[in-house]
DNA sequence: GATTCGTGGCT
DNA sequence: TAGCCAAGAAT
């Protein structure tokens, strides 16, 4: 059981070279951006985030700067990244160091961990690399390498699998300086040691791999079953007045896409509802009179999958004469002219009607 | 401790 | 295609 971790680390570092994965806060040590990254790409690909890290940082500079801003103008900004708490969080940080903290960042992994958004991940990764803090990271790249290395199965999808790890890793760590071993081993992890396709035949640490040496390599990380995705179908009312303006309404919390915008929706049991069976649903919204509306056209059926759901959505276009008449809007509603719809967040699954709708028609 | 929270790329 | 996975956290 045991794993030679000083061959290890000599082997990781020996490999390490900070510029095979150029990233625009990598050898930098300031926390905020250190920080802003980090939520960024939890669950989140490097390409994927680094435009959002560009324009948070060009928006807001500094945390104060964040602080002070707008929550929509915040969403706004996060849109299309996905996991939205963590930018509602994100912003809830902010103004907790700004007020509580005189602006600056808790400097230990504890205070750090205090602050919403921040996990056990994120804390090692801020204490360690803005503060030097001798503490290692636990992620998916982690996971992977040690449980391949050691040729370890205990499942890390479990509160004591992880407690396994985070061990394994501070034993791997040793007193080498945090932050380069903890970004070593993730580059490692991303780019030689990848979940398929791993890059052994020129792994540094390919002759004290017990993985590869048990033909286990992709067996492991061990992982357990996730659960099973429910399918959900959404009738969203595009209700249109002469002047071009719309109904908007904004998400709930409770479920996906908290405090995003989208239009009226009728989630029903069926995709393929008629207009007049979806006026007469018990969800459709009880003080919108369909009397008024014009049936326009529907849009084909739009899928969308997410982690845990698979939602199938209707866009039905209907109009009506002047949504800034007394009986409007519905209550929770907005009035929203079409030009003004940059200003709102907007699920993934709706700019993506919108782009298709904005080439066809005048939209 | 099990579930839930997005989106996109890859196989 | 359907499933896996990505610098995870909150509930």
């Amino acid at each position: 059981m045991e794993h030679d971790w000083q061959a290890f680390r000599e082997g990781l570092l020996a490999w390490y070279r900070p510029d095979r994965r150029p990233m625009p806060w990598k050898e930098n040590t300031d926390p905020y951006r250190i920080w802003l990254s980090e939520i960024i790409l939890q669950q989140t690909r490097v390409e994927q985030g680094w435009p959002y890290f560009e324009r948070f940082v060009a928006a807001y500079p500094t945390v104060g700067e964040l602080a002070a801003a707008p929550d929509d103008a915040v969403m706004k900004l996060w849109e299309g990244l996905g996991y939205y708490s963590r930018a509602r969080n994100l912003l809830r940080a902010a103004r907790t160091v700004t007020a509580e903290h005189d602006g600056r960042f808790p400097d230990t992994y504890a205070g750090l961990l205090a602050l919403p958004g921040i996990g056990p991940y994120t804390a090692a990764a801020i204490a360690s690399f803005a503060f030097d803090r001798q503490v290692a990271v636990l992620d998916g790249n982690v996971f992977r390498v040690l449980a391949r290395y050691a040729g370890d199965a205990t499942p890390t999808t479990t509160g004591p699998g992880r407690k396994h790890f985070q061990q394994l890793a501070e034993r791997a760590l040793g007193d080498t300086p945090a932050a380069r071993f903890n970004q070593a081993i993730m580059d490692f992890g991303a780019l030689v040691c990848t979940p398929k396709l791993a890059d052994c035949a020129h792994c540094p640490l390919a002759t004290s791999c017990r993985a590869l040496a048990e033909e286990k390599v992709y067996a492991l990380p061990l992982k357990k079953r996730k659960t099973a995705v429910r399918t959900r179908y959404f009738h969203y009312l595009v209700i249109k007045d002469e002047q071009e303006r719309y109904l908007l309404e904004q998400r709930p919390a409770g479920d996906i896409w908290q405090s995003l915008y989208q239009f009226p929706l009728v989630e029903a049991e069926r995709i393929d509802l008629s207009l007049p069976r979806l006026t007469a649903h018990p969800n459709w919204p009880a003080d919108l009179a369909p009397d008024p509306l014009r049936h326009m056209r529907r849009s084909g059926v739009y899928r969308h999958q997410l982690s845990h759901q698979t939602i199938g959505a209707v866009f039905h276009v209907l109009s009506v004469g002047d949504l800034t008449a007394p009986a409007y809007p519905p209550s929770g509603m907005l009035v929203v002219p079409r030009a003004e719809f940059e200003r709102y967040a907007l699920p993934r699954i709706i700019t993506r009607f919108l782009e298709d709708t904005s080439l066809t028609l005048g939209f």
